[in-house]
Parts: C-alpha cells; sequence; structure tokens
DNA sequence: CCTTGACCCTGAAGCCACTTCAGGCTTTTC
DNA sequence: GAAAAGCCTGAAGTGGCTTCAGGGTCAAGG
C-alpha cells in the first residue's frame, strides 16, 4: 500500500503521514523501486492508533510515550494511568475557564443590540472599561 | 516610562510587548538618547485593552481589527459584533467538544483501577480497540 | 575613574503540529 | 511519446509568543 491509499484509508493526509515518520511516531516504511513508501496493515492501525490518542487532545510526544509503553508489554503502565490522570484535570480546568469565557462573552454582547457608531458602542465602551478595572485590580 | 516598567504594571514581558510592537498592536514608541523605548499612560491602556482582548480568546488579528475600529469612531460597529457572535460560537462548539472529551476519558480512565501489565492494561486495550473501531467506521 | 549590576537593545532561532511551497522524479494512461 | 497522477525532498510558513547570542546604556559603590 503506498502512501496515497493509506491516506485515504485513515484520513490523515499525505504530508502529515511524512511528518509522523519524521518525527518517529510511523516506523520507516520499506521503499519500492521507484523510492516510494511502501506501507503494511500494521502501519495502518498505529496511525489510526495515534489519531485516535491526538481525538483525545495528547501532544505527539505523548503519543510517543504510549507507543513506547505499548512497545515493553511486561512493563507497568502506571504512566499510562498518570498521563490520564494529567489529561483528564488539563481538559477539566479547560472547560471551566471557558464556561467563564462564555458568560463574559454572552455579556459583552448585549452591550449592542443595534449596531450603532463606534463611539456610542456599549460593547466597545465596556471592552475599554473592563480592561481600566482589570488594571484597577492589579 | 521604560518598557520594564510597562511590563511590570501590565503583567506582560518585555519581550512581549516588543513583539507586540513589531505586529503594530502597539504603536511605535518614542526613545531615549540611549535608544530605550519611552511609554506614556496612553500605551498602558492600549496594551492592558490588547490584554483583555486576549483573556477573551481573540486572536492577535481580531485584536488588530478591534483596534483599527476604535481608530474610527464614526464608523459603524457591524464588524465587531460580527466578531463576538464568531467568537461565541467558537466557544461554545469548544466547549462541547471538551464535554465529549471529558466523557471519553474518564470512560478510559475506569478501564484501569490498578496498575497492571501493559498487555493486560484495560486502558491500553481499549485506546487499541477504539483505534480499530474508528477504522470500521470510516 | 572604574567596575559592577540592572536595565535595555537587535536579530535570529526555537516551540508545536502541522501546512505549504519549490522543484523534480516515477508510474500509469491515452 | 506525452500528459496526468502520484510520489519524492528539503525548506519555509503559521500563531503567539519565548529564548538565545551578543551586545549597548546607565546609576551606584569602591
Ligand atoms: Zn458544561
Ligand atoms: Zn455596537
Ligand atoms: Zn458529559
Ligand atoms: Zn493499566
Amino acid at each position: 500500500m503506498q502512501i496515497g491509499e493509506l491516506a485515504r484509508s485513515t484520513g490523515v493526509k499525505i504530508e502529515t503521514i511524512r511528518y509522523y515518520e519524521r518525527e518517529q511516531l510511523l516506523p520507516v516504511p520499506q521503499r519500492t523501486d521507484g523510492n516510494y513508501r511502501l506501507y503494511s496493515p500494521r502501519d495502518v492501525e498505529q496511525l489510526r492508533f495515534i489519531c485516535y490518542c491526538r481525538s483525545l487532545d495528547m501532544s505527539l510526544e505523548e503519543v510517543r510515550l504510549l507507543i513506547g509503553v505499548l512497545d515493553t508489554p511486561s512493563g507497568s503502565c502506571l504512566t499510562v494511568n498518570a498521563l490520564l490522570d494529567e489529561k483528564i484535570a488539563e481538559v477539566d480546568a479547560r472547560v471551566n475557564e471557558l464556561h467563564k469565557l462564555q458568560d463574559q462573552l454572552r455579556q459583552l454582547r448585549g452591550f449592542c443590540q443595534q449596531p450603532d457608531e463606534v463611539k456610542t458602542c456599549g460593547i466597545l465602551m465596556e471592552l475599554n472599561r473592563s480592561a481600566g478595572i482589570d488594571k484597577a485590580q492589579i
């Protein structure tokens, strides 16, 4: 299977596949006589694994770590648990941040119902005011 | 006021301030005889405005746009409203994504209560299985 | 007067996870 | 035999900074 077929069957762009190879997330593939990369079903699985981990918001560094762990089946999975706990905490924190942000943005949006002139726009006035308040707090 | 004081009074790093200047988010400041940057209280306000917009998750490009709007006080604030609406939609979408991610991560974490060997770890088995399922779906 | 240290300067490179580009080779198809 | 589709490499660009190398400026202390 050539790189194009691997790309089609995983939804990963060709350039990204080459990038993962450079970054040592995918093994160095065989080559044809014409120097084209050749992939096996095993490589498809590994690429899917990477994608799934990425969809769980893991960094490539973290995926690399997981792949390393998988390569030593008799080791302990402590690091995996730690990684997940850290991820969960990160995502929870980010969700809390975004909830606050939602409130702020909606409130701000409420300051201008009908578009008006810039100099009297409630949004812009509020943006300036809030920047000033932050100043006072520091 | 020199750049160090501006940095202290806003909590923005010196390098970031110079970066904002390069990116035309802050006006080119005056200089002392020794070529040190000199800032006015107006600059402090502008920097705070930038920070506040950044805290609302706006990109520097968007902040640049807002600053541009502020500089033409007799114009309409339509673009400001549009920008905010887009931001709100973006944040809402991201929150929904992260909620799903939270569920997935917690479920995954549940597959390994006590650390065991890599080859029997529920987390790793589930990671591999899910990557395969995603495959089947495509 | 000279040195120390705090402060400041510039331009370039590094970070992540890719994407895009320039320029060229291989294979398939008409 | 020529076009089109597919593949190759290495380098540079993205955003929003941060870090680094290699300096210059200025006030205080000895
Ligand atoms: Zn919620
Ligand atoms: Zn308005
Ligand atoms: Zn939920
Ligand atoms: Zn386990």
